[in-house]
DNA sequence: GTCTATAAAATGATAGAC
DNA sequence: GTCTATCATTTTATAGAC
């Protein structure tokens, strides 16, 4: 899992940097003095610091997309289909909190093609969670409210999961999934 | 409301352009030209780039301080102090959407002494909130879920609301306020 | 793979004319 | 109140020695 070359090294660093005080915050000597090198020998690794942008933020993008489009497939209740999102989401924040939070909040920092392809993948995940919430509204599995204001809900608490995780790091995934899923699903009262 | 002098225009302008591309990747120049000036003009209104910061960030923060405070001096039930906090979040964020993303997102480019005074009005205003939530619990009226997950659900949503609104501008006020409650309270099931 | 040296550009801010 | 000119610093990135 963890690759422990170089390039990784300077990935995971850049990405906890960047996470503290935002993309253009960070310098790339910042970056190569908490590898303790010199920063023109980042440029061994990784082409531009655009570069460690776009390897950190597409990957996590594209397992949105892969994830939300195998929930899609399978032919389960919407209530399952939410509750696996909500799971989604916690996986991979949890696989790697610091890479969520650059995708939440360096992602307009991303070169125009990236950038492109970035904000495509997140309307169609958008679409598709979308998608799900009003397909419940016709089976009648959740209450008629405004669309909109649901899913902003529900993908605001799941984006920032990041922010939070960190202060009860003693929670279990499993029970963070499972308390999660009850109060987006079901409300405090 | 709405000064026009000289000092509200540049705060407004780079309160726009923060909210765009974040307060390090804006500079005075950029802030300047959208005014039609030049960058030195700008320092005869205010005296550095991190005063602009302050003046829209602290503003903001106290506003929900006072805000919270009116709120807990009241004597009404735990379900009523929810609801016009959800409304004092609706409230200064539609007052200016801009100003408010800077908080969430630039909160941590303050100075020293304005980012100590921030950050501690950001603790006292999640323990008044995270006060009222026990206080329900304890009287029954919410359920006994997980108060640290409650109030980061909420206040994920509370915090995020100027992304969304943008999108739904056709949405009055007082219907997003109702809804939003809905939603937050009872859950979408 | 890391270093020193350095280029080329951008940045926040000031001085002083008008 | 805005301008031009300029400074000091920081930035990303490259060249070439070791």
């Amino acid at each position: 899992m963890e690759k422990t070359d170089r390039k990784s090294e300077i990935l995971h660093v850049a990405a906890k940097l960047f996470r503290e005080r935002g993309y253009n915050a960070v310098s790339m000597r910042d970056i190569a003095k908490e590898l303790d090198i010199k920063a023109a020998s980042l440029y061994n690794h990784i082409s531009s610091k655009q570069e460690i942008l776009e390897l950190t933020i597409i990957r996590i993008a594209e397992a949105f997309t892969n994830g939300i489009n195998l929930i899609n497939s399978q032919d389960i209740s919407v209530k399952e289909q939410l509750t696996l999102l909500v799971e989604l989401h916690i996986k991979l924040t949890l696989a790697d909190p610091d890479a969520m939070a650059c995708v939440n909040n360096d992602w307009m920092h991303l070169a125009k093609q990236e950038l492109d392809y970035f904000i495509q993948m997140r309307n169609r995940y958008e679409d598709k969670f979308r998608s799900i919430l009003k397909k419940g509204i016709s089976s009648g599995e959740i209450a008629d409210l405004n669309v909109e204001l649901m899913l902003f809900s529900m993908l605001s608490t799941l984006r920032t999961l990041h922010l939070w995780y960190g202060r009860k790091k003693s929670l279990q995934p499993a029970q963070l999934k499972a308390d999660m899923t009850r109060v987006l699903l079901q409300g405090i009262l």
